[in-house]
Formats: C-alpha cells, sequence, structure tokens
DNA sequence: TCTGCGTATACTGTATACGGTATTCAGTAC
DNA sequence: GTACTGAATACCGTATACAGTATACGCAGA
C-alpha cells in the first residue's frame, strides 16, 4: 500500500528551539551582547527548561555559543585567523568533491548541475541572503553529486557555521553579482576528467571569496 | 600566584555516561544485537534517566547509534559503501592537511613529526588497538601541525565513527607492520614543497589501506 | 490454527522539583 | 575611600514525576 511513513521522523521539543536559536542568530535577533540563560528562553517558549538546555548544549558543541563567564551562553566569536581556517575546511571538502566528480561524473549528472546552476543564479532583487542560499544551494548540489554523505554532513556543519557567524555571505553578494557564470566553469574544469585540475580551479574559486572577504584586511592565501 | 585553575572544566556526568558507552563498544560488550534503553542503563549506572538520555542523542547525532523500531537505541551497521564513503572523507581533510603543509611547513616541524613517527611506530607486541593508535597519532599529529581547528574536528568525528565501528583497525595492522616507514616518507613528500605531489602520496597511502581493508571483497579506488 | 481487536506495558519526551556552586552585592573594618 | 567577608541570588546539573504513543501480547471468533 502506499500509505507509508507519513510519521514526521521523531520530531523533538529541542530542535525546535534549535531552530529557532539559530533563526534568531542569522536574523541578528541575538547579538554578541546577549546572554542566553535556559530559564529565560524557556519562559519565553512557554515550555520548561529541559529542551532548551538541549538546544543550548548542542550550539555549544557545534561551536555556536559558548559558556558565558557568569553562567548563561553567549555567541562564540569567529577571528579572523578562524576564518581562515573555516575556509581552508571548505577547500578539503569541497576540493575532495570535485576530484571525485572529475574522475567519476558521467554527463547527465554534469548536465544537471549545469540546470541547476543557471536556475539559482537567475535571480531578481536578490538580497544578501538570497546571494548566500543561491551560493549555497549550488555548491550543495555539486556536493550531492558525489553521494558521500560524509562530507555532505562535513559541508552542512561547516556552511552552519558560516551561517551562524555571518560569513560567505557579504562576500558571496560580490562574488556572485560580477562573476556569473563562475561556476558553469567549475563543471566544465570537472568535465576534463583532471582531477588535479578540478581540485585547482574548485581551489581557486573558494580563494576568491575568501579574497574579497578579507579584501583591505590583509593578504594570506588559504592553501598555498 | 600559582594557584590557578584547578577546575576541571565543566565536567557532566553525561559525558561520562558518553565515554563509558564508547569504550563499551569499542571493547565490543555492545553488540549489534543488544538494545540501549535509557532506563536499564541508568539503572545500571545507578543515576537518573537525564545525563543517559543526553548521552544517547549524542552518539544518535554522530551516527553510531539509530533509533531501534521498537524504543531505544541499536548500534548502527557501516555498509560497505559507506566504508568507502570514509575513506574518501578521510582523504578530503588529511589530503588538504598534507597540502597546507607541503605549502607552509617549516623543517623544524617535520622534523618534530618524524621523531613522532618513530617512537610511535616503536611497538612491542603491539595489539590491533595498539595498531590503531599509534596510527591515529601519527595522523593526527599531522593535522594539529596545520593549526586548523575545524579540520581536526573533522578528524576526530572521522577517527571515532572508525573507532566505533572498528575500522581502520585490522587494516593498519599489516599496514603498519608491513610498511613501516611509509608514513616517514609522508613526510619525505611534504618536504618537497609540491602541494599536488603531497596530497597524491598521501591519497595513495590511504588507498592502500583501503584496500587491504576490502581485498578479496572487491576493488573500488576511493576518490579515482 | 489463524485473524483481528483491545488492553497492558514498555519507553520515550517534557515538566517540575531539588541541591549545589559560583558570582554578585552589601555591609563592615581599616 | 578601599579591601575583605558573608549572605543573597542566579543559574546550572541531576533526579523524579507525569503523560503520551507505539509495540507486544493475549483472548475471542472464525
Amino acid at each position: 500500500m502506499a500509505l507509508k511513513s507519513i510519521s514526521a521522523p521523531r520530531r523533538r521539543l529541542a530542535d525546535e528551539v534549535y531552530e529557532q536559536l539559530v533563526n534568531a542568530i542569522v536574523n541578528r535577533e541575538i547579538g554578541p551582547e546577549d546572554r542566553l540563560v535556559q530559564e529565560k528562553i524557556a519562559a519565553e517558549l512557554e515550555i520548561s527548561r529541559t529542551p532548551v538546555r538541549e538546544a543550548l548544549l548542542r550550539l555549544e558543541a557545534e561551536g555556536v555559543l559558548s559558556v558565558a563567564n557568569s553562567g548563561g551562553f553567549r555567541l562564540s566569536q569567529m577571528s579572523e585567523e578562524e576564518t581562515l581556517q573555516l575556509y581552508q575546511a571548505r577547500t578539503a571538502i569541497e576540493g575532495q568533491a570535485a576530484r571525485i566528480l572529475a574522475a567519476h561524473a558521467d554527463k547527465a549528472t554534469l548536465d544537471a548541475l549545469r540546470v541547476l546552476i543557471q536556475r539559482e543564479e537567475a535571480l531578481e532583487n536578490p538580497t544578501t541572503r538570497d546571494y548566500f542560499m543561491a551560493n549555497r544551494n549550488i555548491h550543495r548540489a555539486l556536493m550531492e553529486a558525489t553521494g558521500n554523505k560524509f562530507m555532505l554532513e562535513m559541508f552542512d556543519v561547516i556552511w552552519s557555521k558560516a551561517r551562524a557567524f555571518h560569513l560567505f555571505a557579504a562576500i558571496e553578494n560580490a562574488d556572485l553579482s560580477k562573476s556569473l557564470g563562475d561556476h558553469l566553469s567549475l563543471v566544465d574544469a570537472i568535465e576534463t576528467g583532471d582531477r588535479g585540475h578540478a581540485l585547482e580551479v574548485l581551489t581557486a574559486h573558494i580563494q576568491s571569496g575568501f579574497d574579497l572577504h578579507v579584501e583591505g584586511i590583509r593578504k594570506t592565501p588559504i592553501s598555498t
């Protein structure tokens, strides 16, 4: 019979709290000055402390929050050095994906990627957030094409941090708007089947995003 | 004054439970047939369900456990396909580390690595677990040398899974014993300063571990 | 013996209660 | 005014209590 698994796959209140917190952080409703206290949040949401605690602990484990000296949690701040490291990590994951695709991907997969890229890049009156999402969707599609669930997980972890710390965003704004079509040439590089080449092009692509990010602050290449 | 910070940095009961569970899994005291139920574990450890629940949920998030159909948690099984993917992920992280080191590392760092490798490989009457730990320590030292905390985190995630699922172990047994000195040549490859070369040598090293692993089962290269 | 339904129970998620610890603040001595 | 001490309090971690849900089991009817 066709009626299987309507069940939302185990929805916990903690998940809800988690999402609300992430949204609040992304929308700048929670600033670096705010102290997040279990009881306060629980009262605000009119639930008990238990799920709130779970959500906060999860965010702490992910490195988004850290314990404040006087109780409660604070947004962790990401230093410039750490930003660099996050870009390096991105290169590790996405670069390997490019290598895998260069070696394995068939034409149909690559063409599907091209279609998706063109769709995502066709933005009208885009906000910064739209740019972020489009860029993320494109890069995530590349990851999905490899079919590697662990690497996809890591991709999501990295981009969650980016979102929480408002990275990969302002940058990509400039990037996407002025170098539209860049993503298509990534696919071209993959299609050559040359793993090394695909890796270098992907690395350069991410590097250019990073360069825009630190422009005027300092000049350090990501891996090279 | 010299009396600073005795404080154990926030020890929670949940951490304790978590460790005990991981140990039990690694030591095969928990098999794929066992069902892990919050109340049972809590009773066994003579604590309440709250910290137990937290630990179980964490292990679920890490993919080590999954919910059993009739309540409780089970060990998740890793398929051969997933094993391949884990090796690919390993290549992504450690390969990028090799690239970074090839570009940046100074001689002192590399020499320190060489010393560590020789120390770790000097095993007497080693068990499989000893092999695993030595191999892990060596590879982890490479990661630490890059100074990238995100990549180090991902390394730990990958190797935790490996430990929980008893991977990277039997394999490395043969690997280490018969190709002692392989790790030193990794450092040599890095010292050439050629990023591409370093990456390829590292990839080949991991590939050979994987090949041993699936030998006689099937032949699929990791990324190529 | 097999099918189907109803009840028991097993286990979870959420709420609440309790006890401890660390920070803060006020009061007192200098 | 400054420095120290002690009480108040704010917050957390753990235990326990409660309620809902899904699986298992037994019994009635064929």
